[in-house]
Order: structure tokens, then sequence, then C-alpha cells
DNA sequence: AAGAGACCCTGTTGGC
DNA sequence: TGCCAACAGGGTCTCT
């Protein structure tokens, strides 16, 4: 569930709280929720470094240390970043803690244990392969009009499959998805090839649109999602089509119809997002 | 190569 | 009321 606005909440709440702080212990309850190393050496590796600085890239967030590392983590569907200034017990659902030298903690409180943390020297970065296969930053000069009006052009499966892969622009989730589709005015179901500029343009504009939303409202909280202070987001009040199937479309009051693409969810107004451009 | 579906996870929901 | 299947979904893997 954490998505682009999601993240980036997070990140720029822990921003302050976090950077300068140097790792005393590092505990872990589920060593498979580590990609690519095993707790204890995660521990070793982390204990004694010092956080630098706090990135996000698509619904990556990433931890960079002094000694080039750099901690990555993806929280899914229902991954937490909690912080605490002081050390505090976590519940059954806590699966990684840091516990730095002031005694402050990070916990990652995920009930489905879905996230996942990878640990990687922070030269490297630029070159892992999930983010070599990672579109433009929607907010990036990198992601135009054009650029994605090539993207789409090269695929014939429908827009939203394309949004949800993240090559064509990092960043959207189902929520999000959904509603940059009902911003845009464009079905969901259109094969991505089939867009016209037209539809290309106002679809770039939605995309930052429902995100720039979705951050300035702390984000989506719909299920599990709270800021690294444990606080709901408000953004859930806004949407216009995620989870109303069956609803009253805001714009014209045509019942909201659902699909299935992509194994997810999908809403949207049969008359507001004609399968015609 | 592209596209579709399974899989990992576990709490919640809906149907019988 | 109780039980169980289906569902939620991001990214990765496998199969066609």
């Amino acid at each position: 569930m954490p998505e682009l606005p999601e993240v980036e909440t997070i990140r720029r709440g822990l921003e302050a709280k976090v950077i300068g702080q140097k790792i005393a212990t590092v505990r872990v309850w589920r060593p498979n929720q580590l990609t690519n190393i095993t707790p204890s050496q995660l521990c070793n590796q982390l204990q004694g470094d010092t956080i630098e600085r706090l990135v996000r890239r698509g619904k990556y967030l990433l931890f960079f240390f002094i000694r080039n590392q750099a901690l990555v983590i993806h929280l899914r569907m229902t991954g937490q970043l909690l912080y605490y200034p002081e050390e505090i017990e976590g519940d059954c659902y806590t699966r990684l803690v840091l516990t730095f030298e002031s005694s402050a903690q990070l916990h990652l409180r995920d009930v489905r244990a879905l996230a996942r943390i990878t640990l990687l020297k922070a030269d490297e970065v630029p070159r892992w392969d999930p983010f070599v296969q990672l579109g433009p930053e929607p907010f990036s000069d990198a992601f135009t009009v054009e650029a994605l009006q090539n993207s789409l052009s090269k695929r014939r499966t429908a827009i939203k499959n394309v949004l949800l892969s993240q090559k064509a622009v990092a960043g959207l989730g189902n929520i999000y998805a959904d509603e940059a589709l009902f911003r845009a005015q464009i079905n969901p179901l259109r094969p991505a090839n089939s867009l016209i500029l037209a539809e290309v343009s106002r679809l770039q504009t939605a995309i930052r649109q429902v995100l720039m939303d979705g951050i300035r409202y702390g984000g989506t909280s719909i299920r599990d999602y709270v800021n690294s202070a444990g606080t709901p987001g408000s953004n859930q009040e806004h949407l216009q089509v995620y989870g109303r199937k069956g609803q009253k479309c805001h714009c014209c009051g045509t019942r909201l119809e659902g699909c299935r693409l992509g194994g997810r969810s999908t809403v949207y107004c049969p008359l507001c997002q004609p399968m015609m451009a």
C-alpha cells in the first residue's frame, strides 16, 4: 500500500530524526525479509556506521551511511517505519529494529511480512538491477510527455498494467494508478499503445497531480499506512475512484465499475473514462 | 520479447 | 455461530 506519496511522507518525517545517528545494534526477526544478507552480517556491517542521507527512489527508501553502505527498504503492502526517541518494546509484527547510540529506535513493523531489506555498497546502488529497470521519477525532468509516449507506444497491454510495471514511471501502485487514469479520463483497459498524444499529455499531468495531492495530504491510509510518527494520512478522503466500486462518480453520477487488471482490483467511471479516445 | 499468472504473507471479509 | 475460501497487493519469478 505504501506508494510514492506514502514513502515520501515517511522519508520527510524521518530525515530530521535519523540523519547523523550512529547504529548501536540491529535486530532481525524474519531472516527471509533480508534479500542478500544474513541477520548477523547485517548487524556487523551496520554497527558503528552513521546515517548520512535519506533518499527515495520510486517506492524504495534508501538509508545512505558514511562508510559507503546503503540500506534499501521496500515496504510492499503493510510495512511501516516507526521512529521512537527512546527504546521501546515492539509487538508481534515488529520485523526489524535499528537501535541508535542515542537509544532512539527505528522499527520496521509489517503485518504480512512482505517488506524487503537489502544492503548494498553505496556506489553500487545505481547499478543495482531493480533500479536499472525502474522508470523515471515522476517529478524529474526525465518524465516528459515524449518519454511517456515512447514507453507506452511499445506496449499493447492495458495502460493500467504499464503504469503498475514501474517501467514507464516509478512510484505508482494500485491506488494512484486508478486515480491518475480517472483524472486523465482514460479507461484503464485501453491498450497502452492506443493512447493519442493529447491523452498521454493528460496522463503525465494527472500522474504528477495525484502524487502531489497524496504527498500534500500526508499519504492515503486505507488499512495499514501510517507515517514515521504513527499518524495516518488523509488522502483517502480525496479519492475519486479507488475503493468506490458501485458508488456514484463524483463527476457525473454514473455508477463506478470494477474489473481486475494485472491481478489488482480496478475501479473506473465508464462515462468519464470511455474506451474510445 | 511480451504478457499472463503464480507466489510470498496474514488479517479480514463474505458466503454457506 | 462457525468454518473456510477468497481477497487485499508489490515485486519477482516462471511459463507460454
